[in-house]
DNA sequence: GACCAGGTATTGC
DNA sequence: GCAATACATGGT
């Protein structure tokens, strides 16, 4: 892997395996959008403009100082998924044909609070609205930063509002978990600091005193917002595929790296359902 | 119009 | 404890 500044930004070159729409599009992140073939988002304060080809990625917008400061880890570059897959694919077989199915998948390091909201506002809600609300909140109380180009809302931010601020943004009855969990964080009751350096059983039960946070919420901000990549969330899909094809088998079988597997049996039989309808 | 969407809190047994 | 139900909102 080699990042070099170009004209348009900063080009790392040499990412094998490696897709933008499979790691953006598996559910895992809301921010991301593709125009003409190039992914436009927003993380940690950065806007970017990213693609892909020819074993290249080209980001647009940033420099190599913030490329190995932010976007290496948050794109998960430097860890070898191609190995993680082949040891995954001995386990199982419908697991192998997941893992051939998106073999680009990375898991995305996102910020922990915009995580955790993030999956808040998912319960019971379909990913384009989800991603609706999201873009809502952002405009709403986040940052500026550039032509329609906000930030995510600080927990500090939001931790001063009222249920009936959010009415705008269309959150539904999500709008109090919100709002909860913004205000534990800011007091400081959940250090979000500390969550990362626990115990997973003790991450999760310190997530779950969130109003509105339960198992799979709290699964999904260990796993994409802290990288607990062995966390496993369990949704209706899961629950599915678990019961079909991992009868009697414990998520413990997929062993230290079941969030990855998960992510790419979530995203394999979403894919296929979709092409079925 | 009923039904569903990467669930969770609340209620009733 | 565990099964049912309500919860806002928008898409199909």
């Amino acid at each position: 892997m080699i990042i070099k500044s170009i004209d348009e930004g900063v080009e790392i070159s040499g990412v094998e395996k490696f897709s933008l729409e499979e790691t953006f599009e598996c559910g895992q992140c809301f921010r991301w959008n593709k125009v003409d073939d190039k992914y436009y988002g927003v993380a940690f304060n950065r806007s970017l403009c990213v693609y892909y080809m020819s074993e290249n990625i080209i980001m647009e917008g940033t420099t190599p100082e913030e490329v190995k400061s932010i976007w290496i880890k948050y794109f998960d570059l430097d860890r070898n998924y191609i190995i993680i897959r082949e040891e995954l694919s001995r386990k199982d077989d419908f697991l192998r044909q997941a893992c051939n199915f998106c073999p680009g998948i990375r898991i995305l390091n996102q910020d922990p609070w915009e995580t955790l909201c993030s999956f808040i506002i998912s319960q019971n809600n379909n990913i384009p609205r989800i991603k609706g609300i999201i873009s809502r909140l952002c405009k709403k109380f986040g940052d500026k930063i550039g032509n329609d180009i906000f930030t995510f809302p600080s927990a500090k931010t939001l931790s001063k509002l009222m249920e009936d601020d959010l009415k705008e943004i269309r959150s539904g009855f999500r709008a109090g978990y919100i709002i909860d969990a913004a205000k534990k964080i800011s007091c400081g009751e959940i250090d979000l600091e500390k969550i990362g350096g626990m115990s997973l059983n003790d991450a999760r039960e310190k997530l779950m005193s969130i109003k509105g946070v339960g198992p799979k919420v709290s699964e999904c901000t260990l796993l994409y917002g802290f990288h607990k990549l062995e966390a496993f969330p369990m949704d209706v899909w899961m629950k599915r595929i678990m019961q079909e094809l991992f009868k009697g088998k414990s998520t413990s079988f997929f062993g230290k790296y079941a969030g990855i597997a998960q992510q790419h049996l979530f995203h394999y039989t979403r894919m296929m359902n979709k092409q079925s309808n």
